[in-house]
DNA sequence: TGCACCCGAATGAACGTTCAATTGCTAAAT
DNA sequence: ATTTAGCAATTGAACGTTCATTCGGGTGCA
């Protein structure tokens, strides 16, 4: 597959994220797609076997940028600044990337996700995630509480935070982020380590 | 508007309910529905303008039932309780009505959501909440925090938990449930009341 | 008599998908 | 260097289905 055609699949992805955010799953026909990409709606076809599967894959695609930029920060960092880094890390994507966070939170609601939940899907980033909180359970500087729960108040509170934000329900003032991630912090640090 | 009416436009209201959960806002047709409630497709436009006006309605009552259901406290409680009280029967609610949850968490991340926020809907749910919130900062009990940080963490780990076990992530250990709003409680009380 | 409620077949537009035809590219053959 | 064969990529009109909505007619209660 040469340049010109990941540039295409590319389009499409795009094309259908922008759309979808716009008119929702269903408001968005695929002739709709293909004409704000540029492609003919046969085009589309040859890169996908279906208008499911296209969106599918464009979780997937969408699902795996988000991983890659969160999870890129220095091994060397202490914990707590790990902690605050891909906390901080995933909200700033989200904000700047709203049409993949409410994307995501669409599918993940909706009976698409059904259809590939069930691929014990060892996916990156909750690999990622897993791990990392079992590292801060380890050396003792996180709480030893499950990791449903860390990850319930990790990511829960990061996405409502969005939510409000992209709303705009409130500003994004810098002051609501540290706060928040803050709490968090406080809530689940083992009790033992720096107040 | 007499019962029997009552009946037909609720039993619309279930259907469209379980078959959008199941089918998503497109994959469910209005003739669908209508079998389904043992109506004709034309009585629904008796009800409802358009499917959106159908899907927009069904919204708010869900919104209306469950916020009706989750401030049923008693006001003695001391704030401790309350705080604990609500985010369970949040909790509680959401898990025993799954079809409601799912309806409610595709609803807020569509198009279709768009289309209300804007009337600044001081609906019941926001007002009771941040009337408790700011209940707790006056009496010193909570942290002087806004109240958008508040409801990130509070609503957003409960629905956040709710996705764990309605996915068939997590059992619903109540131990799990415990752990989180107690984790959540430890970050937002203010530190001078009881450790 | 009038009005609210209810019915479900008919309508017509919209949409996902197909397909036969065309172009463009690559690499083997000459 | 040129030709050629073959496959990948691309096109968009056409197809057949589906679906939201309409409407003309029916029922029963005030």
């Amino acid at each position: 597959m040469n340049v010109q055609l990941l540039n295409k699949k590319e389009a499409i992805f795009e094309s259908t994220l922008k759309l979808i955010n716009e008119y929702g799953f269903h408001g968005t026909p695929m002739s709709q797609i293909a004409s704000h990409a540029n492609v003919a709606t046969g085009t589309i076809y040859h890169y996908f076997n279906s208008k499911d599967e296209l969106i599918i894959e464009l979780f997937k695609y969408c699902r795996e940028k988000t991983n890659l930029h969160i999870f890129s920060f220095n091994e060397d960092l202490p914990y707590k600044e790990k902690f605050f880094f891909i906390w901080n890390r995933l909200v700033d994507y989200y904000i700047a990337h709203k049409e993949t966070f409410w994307f995501i939170e669409q599918f993940y609601s909706s009976p698409y996700y059904e259809l590939i939940k069930q691929k014990k899907t060892t996916y990156y980033g909750v690999d990622k995630m897993q791990q990392f909180f079992e590292e801060g359970i380890k050396s003792d500087v996180l709480r030893n509480v499950s990791f449903y729960t860390l990850i319930s108040i990790y990511i829960g509170s990061a996405t409502s935070h969005v939510k409000m934000v992209t709303y705009g329900f409130c500003k994004m003032q810098t002051k609501g982020r540290e706060e928040l991630i803050e709490i968090i912090w406080n809530g689940v640090k083992n009790q033992k380590y720096e107040g």
